[in-house]
DNA sequence: CGCACGTTACGGTCAGCGCCGAAGTATGGG
DNA sequence: CCCATACTTCGGCGCTGACCGTAACGTGCG
């Protein structure tokens, strides 16, 4: 198959409004079954059934048997990435800012949530703008930087910087990340592997929590006070 | 329209085969009238007419008339990038490597193109690496930062670093740029605003050459000196 | 061993859309 | 002024595919 059809493939794939919905609810990096997905896409089973398969056996999703459940979840990370994409463009595109809150649910979808593998929302954009603050963090809409001062701080916090070491370049140690242009917001924040280190520590430690079946993010009161004190970040 | 709807109806824009043609032969950043973009399809004018009609009005296009013609490009860069995030997919997905040469157009468009605004292909990977080589640069597939000795490097080769310097960091004045995995090679090159303002510089300075109506690039005598003597790159 | 649950397979219905031929509209040149 | 060119609009054909019934299959639990 040529490159053409398989763009064509995947964004057809990705095209279909029960599909788009699916694909959207594992946006979490979770595992989810298809009866799961065919209640968030809002058909039956039987026909998720179908839509998951075609799209595992296309290779956007993967598939792990677990006793008389079979969780699907996205197959790799470029797949969440390029999801991530479509909805900056859908963002864009937009109108305006509807501005009219949409109900409790979306208002905490807009508070704190995960993308992915890192958080978004106002949490993210607060995490991001205070480490940016503090001299922590460097961010363009090209790029971003977590500064020397920045590896101490966050390794102050318990955070294992280790792994992330290994994606430092080899000359200077700096540690590079992803922006992140966030839809509520639309504003930058921390993605790729510090923004996952981020997010991680903080389900670790119960600084967060997720939220029922949603990609929401609840913040625990020991979240919010290191957040406040050691961040000084903003939570609204 | 919900974000959800919003983001089907993008998705399935790109997923028409016919549609998809199009887009990718926007993806060097120029504007083409329908007649040439239904030739890369491969469908007639009407059927463009009609395709190109439902990309611009959902936002993924935009068109400029000049006389009778009229010119459609990529809306937004943002657009652009979610093109090539599914190339990436789509990249991934494809079989380890058909490594059967598929024809001289394909061969020139390995070894050098544009990935709408900055060099791809056998030429933006050798880029890239000489310039890590030398030091000017560091490269994750998170992010990627430009040197203090790059911005001097490039400046002596008579790079305008004024407009990249509005997109330093306030702070350190570190100059962050966009990784992009190359389809073709499946290595990391320069993307983002120095990726785009080194390809205006090289096609300004006539160091590189567009080929007629394909996203190929052509190295010029000029360009190939510079790129050996100064950037010690081996363009194979 | 059955019962319940989740998943898969099949058949039929229906809407949506890609495609082209033919005709209509603007632009610019002879 | 008329014609050629570039592009669009319209109408109709044909096909893909999304969806849901119903039913079968497999797994795990009681």
């Amino acid at each position: 198959m040529s490159t053409n059809a398989l763009f064509a493939e995947i964004a057809a794939l990705s095209g279909d409004p029960a599909r788009a919905s699916m694909l959207q609810a594992l946006m979490d990096g979770r595992a989810l079954t298809a009866t799961e997905l065919a209640k968030a896409a809002g058909i039956t089973p039987q026909t998720a059934s179908g839509h998951l398969n075609r799209m595992t056996t296309a290779g956007l999703l993967s598939v792990e048997q677990q006793g008389r459940h079979r969780y699907h979840r996205l197959a790799t990370p470029s797949v969440a990435q390029m999801l991530e994409s479509i909805m900056q463009v859908a963002a864009e595109l937009a109108p305006p800012r509807p501005r009219l809150t949409v109900g409790p649910r979306d208002a905490a979808l807009r508070r704190a949530r995960t993308c992915y593998d890192h958080f978004a929302g106002h949490l993210g954009v607060a995490l991001a703008d205070a480490l940016i603050r503090l001299g922590h963090v460097e961010l363009t809409s090209d790029a971003g930087l977590l500064t020397e001062t920045g590896v101490t701080f966050l390794g102050a916090l318990g955070m294992d910087v280790e792994p992330m070491l290994a994606r430092r370049t080899k000359r200077s140690g700096r540690v590079l990340c992803r922006p992140c242009l966030d839809w509520s917001e639309r504003r930058l924040h921390l993605g790729g592997a510090l923004g996952a280190a981020i997010c991680t520590h903080s389900l670790d430690n119960g600084w967060t929590r997720r939220l029922d079946g949603t990609r929401a993010i609840h913040i625990t009161p020991k979240g919010a006070r290191i957040f406040r004190e050691r961040f000084g970040a903003m939570l609204g």
